[in-house]
DNA sequence: TCTCCTTAGAGACTATGCGTCTCTTATCGA
DNA sequence: TCGATAAGAGACGCATAGTCTCTAAGGAGA
């Protein structure tokens, strides 16, 4: 009956995207690995062949779709410029997968990635040094509260707000917090 | 067999209580309505006949045993105390939850309690206010995103972190981004 | 070209648990 | 005393996770 039967490489991409598709069709809660195998053509044994769960599998496929943010960082010339351009970025990767599969993967994979946050706190540090090294801020400490604070806070915007987050919102975190964090350290401990 | 059968109010307590109990001992993602039936010695059906589904319970459950954290507000003559009492309090009830009940109902009731939000935020600005009037900063506006910073902040916290909040997460919190978004006012906008 | 080994594809199977339905009977109010 | 309501008990249908088993496709090696 079958006449073609994919392997490698090949099978994997089909499965990842597959899985995909499947999770933006459905929606994580009724993400099934039946319907994924279904939708790739094959038996679900050969999902469970490479991931342990769901979980794996919707991680996988994001993985697979997703490129890193904190590569090739923004360089616009201003900070207020650089650290829009990466919340931008942050919004926009979280507008391509969704409040609720977050959601899932949270309640299911608590430990979703640890690393993701350290990377953006250093990317973050990295924009405030190059904007010292312009002579654009003084050459101050800044604290990583401080350095986190408008990434943590846009990723509390998309987690728990109802409305999307628009770019005034991007906007009022740098301009309400962050500047003026980092501008009020001119005078003080360094 | 059964030789009293409870009803109302009673029955609605015992009922909150086993769901509380079981929540907490099997947390969210083995909780069944099932074992809470059990251990109230009841029936599935009495269950259903007030809550809708699982989620629905859990939320009883966490509203029949915590109450309301921003009546009688922290009073402790500054701001900065105000405020690092407000978000204990916070860290406290949260102790009490925990993040795998959180992310639990936030994936299956994402509309969990809107109003929790703006209650938050009104008491932050009332801390703020009441500072102003003892004369400790400035009577300057304060926009939203500066008064929900430090509670934002905490819960992004309380929710995405492994390690738990200690106490000098809510010091820095109020040290290292609140109290300098507040001071930093004293010349600029008002 | 033949043979062996891995594993794809297919689907049966077990276990769990949600939510529904039904039945008996305790308890309350009239 | 009687009727209405709902408690307690558990069977049931259904969905789906994850496991197990089988057949045969297709690559690697002789």
């Amino acid at each position: 009956m079958e006449q073609q039967r994919r392997r490698g490489a090949e099978l994997e991409a089909a499965l990842l995207d597959a899985a995909w598709d499947e999770v933006h069709e459905s929606g994580y809660a009724r993400f099934t690995m039946e319907a994924v195998a279904a939708r790739a053509h094959t038996g679900k044994q050969v999902l469970y062949r490479r991931w342990r769960n769901r979980a794996d599998l919707v991680i996988a496929a994001m993985r697979h779709r997703t490129g890193s943010i904190v590569e090739d960082l923004p360089d616009t010339g201003t900070l207020r410029g650089d650290t829009l351009a990466l919340l931008q970025r942050m919004a926009d990767r979280f507008a391509t997968i969704g409040p609720e599969i977050t959601h899932g993967l949270l309640s299911e994979a608590p430990d979703l990635d640890p690393e993701i946050y350290r990377r953006m706190t250093g990317a973050m540090a990295t924009l405030v040094k190059r904007a010292a090294e312009r002579g654009e801020i003084p050459a101050v400490e800044v604290p990583d509260r401080v350095l986190t604070a408008p990434t943590n806070l846009l990723r509390y915007e998309m987690l728990f707000a109802r409305e999307p987050v628009t770019p005034s919102t991007l906007v009022e975190l740098v301009d309400d917090v962050f500047l003026p964090l980092i501008n009020g350290r001119r005078e003080g401990s360094g």
